[in-house]
DNA sequence: CGCGATTGAGTTGTGCACAACTTAATCGCG
DNA sequence: CGCGATTAAGTTGTGCACAACTCAATCGCG
């Protein structure tokens, strides 16, 4: 019953539009990481770092919990990364007084001030992109809807459909 | 001399949008990578292992410095992977006799029989993006030409106006 | 209250990305 | 031809993503 499927010459063009899709999706990702490295070399952030320092600054101080929910990342990226940022000086990890489970964390004095030399980064990297910010906040909205779909799929449907 | 621009106020906006743009990429090409992972997982694929068998499905054999400049990996990436799609039977790597410094990667019976199977995965995910195909090939386009234009960037330049 | 279920953080193991490096083969210029 | 420069692949080390797991603290129901 399910021969009909993998027999449509429309999967033929599906592959080919895939293999385009995913490697430009690939590739931007990769680009923009690189474009940030090197912006983000002086303050000694990579990429990651940048992105949970940029919650903190929102924020001030959170619970890692708060932090995994904002960046969608569990506990085991973001152990090890606090611990390099802690290690740098940037932040302060303390065991919550009221829930002995929690680890809060928050700025240093250091951490506050790398804001400072962090405010032209952005600036920078949308000049490199050659788009103005309605084009950037456009980008911005269509990944963030296809973000929240894609995480709403049930994972074994797709792998059902696969198999 | 510098501080006419890190007091910019356009700075604080530029940070917040950042924040959003660059937290929605990540978490854009995370969230496509899960899909990824569900359906390739009965192909005993991981995504850039699939990246490579795409590749090598329309080409049918390539030196492994062909894959890395289709895929913009270098040999640091593709040496391992590889030789985990070999040790799963689905590639033969051997080195060319035209020169010995080439190493070209071939696909064996099963790593071609492998396509079938792969064949309905393309189209399940672009089931799970919502998308049809028309916006599927745009944002394709779009990411190809923000990836071309950000690979194309000195990274001193960056660098050095982030100091 | 007491105990099983849940929760938050951390650890371990695998795989990818990339920088920096090594090694061996080829190239190319004098 | 000969030798320094370049090139292809591989290795090493660091950091991230994620699955699967541990452990301790808290929750909540009987």
């Amino acid at each position: 019953m399910r021969v009909s499927r993998t027999l449509d010459p429309m999967d033929e063009d599906f592959l080919r539009l895939d293999n385009q899709i995913c490697f430009s999706l690939h590739a931007a990702t990769r680009a923009f990481n690189g474009v940030y490295r090197g912006a983000l070399k002086e303050l000694g952030l990579t990429y990651p770092q940048y992105l949970v320092m940029l919650v903190l600054w929102e924020h001030g101080e959170l619970p890692v919990k708060g932090i995994g929910e904002r960046l969608r990342l569990d506990s085991g990226t973001l152990s090890p990364l606090l611990k390099r940022l802690e290690a740098a000086g940037y932040v302060e990890r303390r065991r919550s007084a009221e829930d002995e489970r929690s680890v809060t964390v928050r700025l240093t004095a250091d951490g506050t001030a790398l804001r400072e030399k962090a405010l032209g980064v952005p600036r920078r990297i949308a000049a490199a992109t050659g788009l103005d910010l309605a084009e950037l906040g456009e980008l911005r909205e269509r990944l963030h809807v296809l973000a929240a779909r894609l995480d709403g799929v049930d994972p074994d449907d797709v792998a059902a459909a696969c198999g």
